[in-house]
DNA sequence: AGGTGGATCTCGCAC
DNA sequence: GTGCGAGGTCCACCT
């Protein structure tokens, strides 16, 4: 089903609305495209000045306010909102959205409509994605020389009292050795982390030779520095990403 | 200017995106739905089944894949990628986008189209936002008593070893005052960023005696217990939200 | 239900 | 250009 409509005054739209949307908002994605205001009040306040953006009401309540660029929608709604439409006296259309926990409102005044569309859409196929953390903390078990050659892990997922250690294992000299993975990019955070674990393991084991090494794609410039100031050590690692099997014949042909 | 096609074949589809589209996309959002696949690969890898979606792509070589739930789109592609069409063996249309620095490229089949929109929006205006936390921190420098009676600040990020202190001042009795800002609820990480701050304060003043101040809207009990345990301390702060002037007009009658 | 952390985060700003 | 932090982050997962 897909049904529109353009050019429409206010209320030609309303009653587009009413007719196509309103019955079974959630069964309904609706799409206006016009020159409109918008005014948010909740987390935050916002006010956006008038001019020509697409609006698209999803079936589950999620209103977007998307400009001619940029990724993400100026202004939105989050899932769960419920929306209204009226005419105000000046005959323009608006649409006002609210949500409560957190308590948020959007109002949309359109002075102007190219079009308004409705349409259902059938989807139930979910994003299969690959390439996460677990899989790098997987890769350095299977291959520990990746981050060090005689390495060996002996722990995954070791607790400690400020939290749970990634890997835990020993170098080629028997020397405790604790890694902290990072998927990303590695912050100062991670340092910190990484700092209370090799401590904590300092105490644990009684012993004041215990290396704590950060496993990550990228570690900045400022975030090494930090390292060798607690002296602690990095290895930047390549992030592989492993699909199904049966990816391959789709992927092929891309 | 808007143009649509209504249950298009694949090459009345290209034809029309050809005619609206391809000659100036930078000056035009087009819009597709229909019964669709999508296979992206770049900083991560996917795959997304058959399903009925709206693709936008917007001006900026933006293209957004949105499914009938959720704020987020289930795939997308950066500003400045370059979008093409092609039909291919099977007579389906082909939607390949490719983005450099990061090298992404999503590929798009579809088997269904129920309409392709082309049209140019005219918006100039920018958003107008309140509520941040440089807000809280410009409160607070404005009338440092809302932290604290005495309290001077004389520094706004001050750099220290382990990052950005937010705010750096002295308290009535001259002892250095370093405060971290959270716009929102305080995390344990907040405590922990505090802390060492202060340690580096410490350090860098030569002095025992510098205090530290976690100030947010909400401070959960386990952080305050926590603060507590390090000899930090803490100040709940109301997000007071400023707006301009000429704003009241119309957000009063919202 | 609330907290915690990751993200193809995105986006803006300072260096 | 790159790094860094904020976001009405969003969103899934966990307690």
């Amino acid at each position: 089903m897909l049904k529109n409509i353009f050019d429409p005054t206010a209320s030609d739209a309303l009653n587009f609305i009413e007719k196509f949307h309103k019955s079974k908002p959630d069964k309904t994605m609706l799409l206006l495209v016009g020159d409109c205001m918008v005014d948010y009040r909740g987390r935050a306040r916002s006010l956006l000045d008038w001019g020509e953006r697409m609006v698209m009401i999803k079936e589950d309540g999620t209103v977007l306010v998307h400009q001619p660029v940029m990724r993400e929608p100026v202004n939105w709604q989050p899932t769960g909102s419920k929306t209204e439409f009226k005419i105000n006296k000046d005959k323009q259309l608006i649409l006002r959205s609210r949500h409560t926990k957190p308590p948020e409102k959007m109002k949309i005044v359109f002075r102007d409509l190219k079009t308004v569309m409705a349409t259902s859409l059938r989807d139930s196929a979910e994003l299969v994605i690959a390439g996460m953390e677990t899989d790098v903390v997987n890769q350095i078990i299977i291959d520990p020389s990746i981050v060090e050659e005689g390495l060996r892990i002996s722990k995954r997922e070791k607790h400690v009292k400020s939290g749970l250690i990634d890997l835990y294992g020993f170098d080629k000299d028997h020397v405790p050795v604790v890694i902290e993975v990072k998927r990303s990019v590695a912050s100062i955070s991670a340092v910190q982390q990484l700092r209370m674990y090799v401590n904590d393991v300092k105490k644990d084991v009684k012993k004041a030779d215990v290396r704590g090494i950060l496993c990550a794609p990228r570690v900045p410039d400022m975030v090494k520095k930090l390292l060798l100031d607690y002296g602690l050590e990095w290895q930047e690692v390549e992030r592989q990403v492993v699909l199904p099997d049966d990816w391959q014949k789709t992927l092929k042909d891309f």
